[in-house]
DNA sequence: CTCCCCTATATTGTCGACAATATCACCAAT
DNA sequence: ATTGGTGATATTGTCGACAATATAGGGGAG
């Protein structure tokens, strides 16, 4: 796994650390969904005091990965369709709103590099690294999403959404089949980018979203019938 | 001020309290944007210990109220022409898909409940009391928002884009001369509602926003040419 | 046998103290 | 005079202890 992204290099707290830890072990599952956080049972585990991982915890929840209840407790969420959803349709709004404004504000280097991932993107998917797919397909969204120049809708989509999207990705094992049509789509999308054609960048990346939905439900639903422990 | 929703009236603790109560003192100027926020002087202002204090400054910090660096402390975020437009553009993304999914989850019931507010609205715009008109809007926008029955974007919307908004609005002294014009514009989402056409419905609140925008804008414009303390 | 109440226990919420870090002022050297 | 380094001070980060609340289990009454 990549590091993902860091704007700047700030001191880091063991706070942070302890977060970004935390929220990793959940969304790959060494953490269950809707498993119950023990601030004590952290705290040991984790080797810092209870202050450090309340305050994750309260980081976790902005970002909807646990669920809180005042002198109960904390819960990791429950992976649902409901949820899914929810998600995607979020997920629709601001990506696509992202998509639109990366067709005004991203530089033609920043095009033309997008256009070079696509290229790179386009010969992996023919040697059939899935491992490698995944990444691509990340790597793409998130040059668009930082492309928009939006730091709200960047950071709402980079620190929040894609980390529950990715939950449960890992957690359903969506290697999806779906990732050779898919660069199909991202070829439009940068095609309208390129174009500056804001309108049509907004409508390709909401279709494309919604088929990844799609997808994603039909693999949750097997998910549901397969193993009744839900 | 109505207290604006509750969803759940579970137990309250201090942080959430202190919590609410900075939120609000932040929103209505009390606390003056891009000021910092010392935890020591907090805590004794509030009669809290600065535990309660911080936890209470990390969710403003969820809800883009303030900005925190570590090792330094948290400010309150400025009120910026590049914000604002941020912040509409944001709007504009989620709301519209709330208008999308509000004329499909809506109930015959709820609907019918929208169209009498718009009466009651549309007496008041004619008698002229500015306050209740600003009421109004907002019972509208909620309306809508919570039709959309998807939680996440209530949360987002609700919980922290809103109070960001007003934010904006209370400081820049906006009771704007729009509402006559807006009152138009929200029948005609109210009429695509309830024929149950979503894609008109998100096109009309996007548009219905992107208008709100422009009338924001020039209200921060003229404020900053009056006042050069920005 | 069932239901309700009450107590014991464990967990979360809150607090004050200590440690680590940044900021500012002052001084020296170039 | 300006710049770089150094120390004092104030602020944030972290910790362990105490208080308040929820939960589970047992005992008693009906």
């Amino acid at each position: 796994m990549v590091p993902l992204i860091l704007l700047t290099d700030q001191p880091v707290t063991t706070a942070d650390k302890t977060f970004i830890q935390l929220r990793q072990d959940i969304v790959e599952g060494v953490i269950r969904p809707s498993s119950k956080l023990s601030e004590t049972e952290l705290s040991t585990k984790y080797a810092v005091s209870r202050a450090v991982i309340r305050e994750a915890i309260n980081r976790l929840e902005s970002c909807r990965l646990v669920e809180r209840k005042a002198n109960v407790g904390a819960r990791v969420v429950a992976l649902t369709q409901d949820g899914l959803e929810e998600l995607y349709q979020v997920r629709e709004a601001l990506e696509g709103m992202a998509a639109r404004l990366a067709a005004v504000h991203m530089t033609e280097t920043e095009i033309s590099d997008l256009k070079s991932l696509l290229s790179t993107h386009f010969e992996t998917v023919q040697s059939g690294e899935t491992y490698y797919q995944e990444a691509g397909d990340l790597d793409f969204h998130y040059r668009i999403i930082l492309g928009s120049k939006n730091t709200q809708l960047i950071s709402m989509l980079v620190d929040s959404l894609y980390h529950l999207i990715r939950m449960y990705r890992v957690q359903l094992g969506m290697a999806g089949p779906r990732v050779t049509t898919a660069f199909d789509e991202h070829r439009h999308i940068v095609q309208a980018i390129s174009n500056r054609d804001a309108e049509l960048a907004e409508m390709l990346m909401r279709r494309h979203i919604l088929y990844t939905k799609q997808n994603s439900q039909k693999t949750l639903l097997s998910h549901i019938n397969s193993q009744t422990r839900m």
